[in-house]
RNA sequence: CGGGGCGUAGCGUAGUGGCUAGCGCGCCUGCUUUGGGAGCAGGAGAUCGCGAGUUCGAAUCUCGCCGCCCCGACCA
């Protein structure tokens, strides 16, 4: 039974000044956790409740999957991290140090390297897989900029978890496994969330998928389609466009464009000059970039940024992307600055890149590659062609779903869970093969599995609360019911005390409010703060041999008789 | 890493060169109070982030450092 009268906790009245989003805020004020350093934050005793009840929640899902829990240090050597280039590749987020005796070590961010060698130091054939293993560990980075009180931080608890499989077909299956537990466990943490498609990225896998918590405070963007429910990262939404059914325009056209280096300024001239009716989706925009070092030109309707993340996570092994500066012009003297067109991009060595709306047969005005100029009637397959298509431009509410063609809408989230084929990558690395039915050494191809636990803390504050406090979903809170005993004689901290123990007998988890020199209000607004679903009032409504059930998120109050009270509670408690 | 802001008691804050650094919450003592963050009286608690400098005098001005928050870049 948690007591208030003896409880490690202290709530505050007012918002804590370095705080801005609503769970910071209250996990601070409801005397949860307490920040130690930027990111870095300890739990106070509700909290601690709070977070092992959800990693509980976890690790019963983990294990009803029947995946195996290990326990890996956070205290790392070097070498594994070496091996797949990931002590270089981590940069400046990978916390390093050094023993006393100078050798490198680390605090693991992740732990795929340690996965993949322990299962090679353990199993050498095919009839050992698949398996699937986790832990619940401690996680360490050094992020450029912590955030959002325990939504972002430098020290977090993730649950990982890694599957191995011998071919594609395994993996498929251990991927979908978790897919199916994290469907389950987030559910009955009662969030709220969209499975969304995610690109696979820097980590070199094929299927991956995020859990996104919607919230207005969350710092990942996503598609949502309101009619079919694709839900896809922006980085992964894909743009599906009809094949162009115009007529063929006539011959190109250069024309005078002075001081015209932009797309308004250009749609402006248009207009004046050339008739009127000229949008800026009738320009085309080339919008120029060095990826290691090689120039690309990425093409993108004039009304339209090219977003540097899509293409980035769509040209697959590119390492460093950025846009073109002056110095790059010097080295291609052939591309005029604002006035660039891809009709001449084989002549000047560039590779060019369109944006799927760019269709073939599609015709455009574009830079002439001269300055002070421009050209209309610039076709796709005719005045010019791409290397390829890229998802490049930025995404926007009301583009079409691929699915259904229904305008998409932009929500925020949380990413609270992330799936992950990953593949043979560290497999290769550190070369784990098992021998198959031909006594043949095999690659194993391995997926990762992510739950931010720690993050689930907040993520759930952000989902459910409102203006006075937190609102737990039963299984999490720090208890089942929160008992104010109110009054100044005796009987009602009595009774209290009498229902508590009837309750807890009857396995609800019971926080009792016995502090005697408190006032009613006080109490009230520390049981709301602290969010536990129910709250049981004993005062007032004794002398009429009934005590008060409230319920916090819907603030239903009922009267029930004292007489037959824990039997009644329970039933209340236990049907939510 | 770029831009902006902030650092005064456990928390929230006032104080732009001049007396013993002020107030609210919280904490301690006593009395009263007990269904919506009680009242009165008394009290404890602050090297004003750290270090240098300017000055008769610095929380206040200058320089350096450290820490924290926000926007962006970054984020398996």
């Amino acid at each position: 039974m948690l007591r208030m009268s003896t409880l490690l906790l202290r709530t505050l009245r007012d918002d804590p000044a370095d705080a801005e989003v609503a769970s910071h805020k209250l996990l601070v004020r409801a005397g949860y956790v307490r920040r130690i350093a930027a990111g870095i934050y300890s739990w106070l005793p509700l909290g601690y409740i709070t977070f092992r009840n959800i990693e509980r929640v976890v690790r019963e899902e983990m294990d009803a999957a029947g995946f195996q829990e290990v326990h890996f240090p956070a205290l790392l050597p070097r070498d594994p991290y070496e091996r797949t280039n990931r002590w270089e590749e981590y940069g400046g987020s990978l916390f390093r140090l050094k023993d006393r005796r100078g050798n490198d070590m680390l605090l693991g961010p992740t732990h795929e390297e340690m996965f993949t060698l322990m299962i090679k130091g353990e199993f050498a054939s095919y009839k050992d897989l698949p398996i699937s293993i986790y832990q619940i560990q401690t996680k360490y980075r050094d992020e450029a900029r912590p955030r959002s009180g325990i939504i972002r931080g430098r020290e977090f608890v993730m649950k990982d978890s890694y599957s191995f499989d011998i071919d594609d077909e395994g993996l498929a299956a251990s991927y979908e496994k978790h897919r199916q537990a994290y469907i389950s466990l987030f559910d009955r943490l009662g969030l709220k969330y969209n499975i969304v498609s995610a690109v696979s990225g820097a980590m070199g896998g094929s299927r991956s998928e995020e859990f996104l918590a919607p919230c207005e405070t969350g710092e990942d963007t996503y598609v949502l389609c309101p009619q079919c429910g694709y839900a896809a990262n922006v980085e992964a939404m894909i743009t599906k466009v009809p094949a162009y059914a115009g007529e063929t325009p006539p011959a190109m056209q250069v024309f005078d464009s002075p001081n015209t280096p932009t797309i308004d300024s250009l749609v402006e001239l248009l207009n004046k000059n050339h008739g009127g009716g000229f949008k800026g989706s009738d320009t085309l925009k080339n919008v120029l970039l060095m990826a290691d070092g090689k120039a690309i030109s990425i093409l993108v309707p004039g009304d339209r940024e090219v977003d540097l993340k899509r293409v980035e996570a769509n040209l697959p092994g590119v390492e460093e992307l950025r846009l073109f500066e002056d110095e790059d012009f010097k080295k291609f003297p052939g591309l005029v600055k604002g006035y660039v067109g891809p009709q001449d991009a084989k002549k000047l060595g560039i590779t060019v890149y369109a944006d799927p709306r760019i269709v073939k047969g599609s015709h455009w005005i574009t830079g002439a590659n001269v300055r002070e100029k421009h050209v209309m009637y610039v076709t796709h397959g005719r005045d010019f062609e791409v290397d390829g298509f890229i998802e490049a431009a930025e995404v926007r509410a009301g583009d079409q779903c691929p699915e259904c063609a229904t305008p998409v809408v932009i929500d925020r989230a949380i990413e609270i869970g992330h799936i992950f084929q990953l593949g043979r990558k560290y497999a290769e690395a550190l070369d784990l093969t098992v021998l198959d039915k031909d006594g043949k050494a095999r690659v194993v191809t391995m997926g990762s599995y992510g739950v931010g636990v720690s993050r689930a803390v907040a993520a759930i504050a952000e989902q459910s609360h409102d203006e006075i406090g937190l609102i737990w979903p039963r299984e999490v809170a720090p208890a089942d019911v929160h008992i104010v005993a109110t009054g100044k004689d005796d009987l009602p901290f009595d009774t209290a005390e009498k229902l508590a123990h009837d309750l807890e007998a009857l396995g609800l988890r019971v926080m009792l409010d016995d502090r005697r020199d408190a006032s009613p209000g006080v109490k009230f607004k520390d049981a709301e703060l602290i969010g536990n679903p129910f709250i049981v009032i004993v005062g007032k409504a004794l002398a009429e041999g009934k005590v008060e059930l409230r319920d916090r998120k819907s603030g239903d109050k009922n009267e029930i008789a004292l007489d037959g009270a824990p039997a009644a509670i329970n039933k209340v408690v236990t049907a939510h």
